[in-house]
DNA sequence: GCCTCCACTGACCGTTCGGTCAGCCGTCGA
DNA sequence: TCGACGGCTGACCGAACGGTCAGTGGAGGC
């Protein structure tokens, strides 16, 4: 009902496309492999997408779709902002190797050069996903909860590095010994959340307590997941 | 004489060739053009590689160079380890936009799949980097300066990713109200530099005092530069 | 029974790709 | 003076690319 009748040949083509074009790119990807994977002629891929580059538009634009909205939710979401960014952090690691093949095709999309439209439309949803983030760190700001001379725009930049780092090396991760357990998602979120709470000194300079202390910034952020 | 005699061809052809692969990748890069930006024939170009995969190969093994020297020397150099976290977060930074082509090139290969043997070289260089930033966060652990429960590998994800996804968006960051002189080099590396050091909480539990209060914490980070 | 519609196909197009090859020509040692 | 060498070239190759087109065949309205 909700999706159109005669879609099954045009979805199956649309999935074999995202596949391909998460694995590969666009250049590497050709007409007749998506044709192929798709289990249809060449020809009948330009029956439904106009060319090779619509197509690769409808795959980013179906990719597209819901990546920000658990962080503008949860900013609206009752408890404190130290739960939100730990929250935060393991959802978004969690939602990226879920959906790995979407994920990929945004990062890629959002570094390169490249298409321009498409890297338009990645943008869109980098710069969504971004809004929301800053839009907490910001909230726990107004609370109290996080110093005062903190940038919110910097916090959310250090929580996506980390996320996208993670995603893009975890493999290259699990070779490193210096790091170990750090390849486990949880175990990364936590470590990471725990950072970005703290720091890494051990005695900040005890400042900006004018707002604080008001809404219990109780930062067990040891359980961060379930 | 430390450059071979005929190496102005080759040289050229190599230039030629690394400027392209960073702009648009391997795939979208023919050999044709870049034997027109080198200003010699295609044939010329197979004269000097074997092939298209060999040049990408040099272009590659020539921009892995130099890339951890610089965090390896500042972890034996004196000073606090805040301030080594400063430096470095500011150099890699500068170095990276300094070099920007090399960088593309080198996070391009490190992230996509792609050549096998290419990622494998590029991971090197990611690892021996990666393992000189671990080492100044446990340098800064073993000396009481930051906290004994921090993770170092976690804590070079997280100053990592900052740099990459810096890189990666700078231009995308311009254009974002809620980032307001974060696209500027400096201010960014000083920003993200003192979230590290000190994170977003008001007060951190007070712990782990036992090494501490030793070494002068000094946590005056707002010069990094300079 | 027939006509229309449309998802779908095989064969084909011009172009561009990575790569080859015979040969040109300036340099240098004998 | 000559021959060998090597950087360099234009012309060319088969393959694969994105894209086109005439046509097929089954489903549905009349």
């Amino acid at each position: 009902m909700s999706s159109t009748p005669a879609a099954t040949g045009a979805r199956s083509i649309l999935d074999a496309a995202t596949a391909l074009f998460a694995d590969e790119g666009y250049e590497s990807v050709s007409v007749a492999s998506i044709a192929a994977q798709a289990g249809v002629c060449k020809a009948n891929v330009f029956h439904h997408f106009a060319s090779k580059d619509e197509l690769y538009l409808a795959v980013m634009k179906s990719a597209s779709a819901e990546h920000a909205d658990y962080a503008e939710e949860l900013y609206q979401s009752p408890g404190s902002s130290a739960d939100k960014v730990c929250k935060l952090i393991a959802f978004e690691i969690r939602n990226m190797l879920a959906n790995h093949q979407r994920t990929r095709l945004l990062l890629r999309e959002t570094n390169d050069g490249g298409h321009v439209r498409v890297r338009k439309l990645a943008r869109t949803v980098f710069q969504r996903n971004f809004t929301a983030v800053v839009n907490i760190f910001e909230q726990g700001r107004e609370r109290g909860e996080f110093r005062a001379s903190i940038d919110p725009a910097a916090a959310a930049m250090l929580l996506g590095g980390a996320t996208h780092l993670f995603f893009n090396c975890r493999d290259a991760l699990r070779e490193f010994r210096e790091a170990n357990g750090l390849e486990t998602p949880d175990v990364y979120a936590r470590r990471v959340a725990a950072l970005i709470l703290s720091g890494v000194l051990v005695a900040p300079e005890p400042q900006t307590h004018e707002l604080a202390l008001a809404h219990g910034k109780r930062a067990r952020h040891t359980e961060a997941t379930k």
